[in-house]
DNA sequence: CCACTGACGAGTG
DNA sequence: GCACTCGCCAGTG
């Protein structure tokens, strides 16, 4: 397989990270980056994300950004729409400005 | 090797 | 809350 534990891509890196995510639950781009060890590569996971093809077993969709809104993909305006519902089928709530409740889903290791 | 791009984050005014 | 800047790094031509 073109895994190789000797030489692992960064994107192998944020896919277990991201796997990890419990469901109703979402985590930024920057907290994904630091829990695979790669802290400030947020861009890089972003970049990751994007080239995840079907089949993955990664819930992609958990993930957004900082601003606790979901990333556009450069499908254009509507492609997020699709993220933010599959969210909410998950228990994940929005608010009016379209933007999850991070001080309520965003996933913690530790409850506070 | 160089230039440009890209699902981002944090800081500043 | 919004506009702008800098940083970080892999992929592509």
């Amino acid at each position: 397989m073109t895994r190789d534990a000797k030489a692992p891509s960064s994107y192998q890196r944020f896919y277990a990270v991201i796997r990890k995510i419990p469901r109703g639950r979402v985590a930024t781009y920057g907290q994904i980056a630091t829990l695979a060890g790669l802290d400030g590569q947020a861009r890089q996971v972003g970049y990751a994300l994007a080239a995840i093809g079907r089949g993955s077993a990664v819930p992609w969709h958990r993930v957004i950004n900082a601003q606790g809104r979901v990333s556009m993909r450069s499908s254009g305006p509507g492609g997020s729409i699709v993220q933010q519902q599959l969210l909410e089928r998950e228990g994940v709530g929005f608010d009016a400005g379209g933007r999850v409740a991070l001080t309520r889903y965003q996933w913690r290791r530790r409850s506070r």
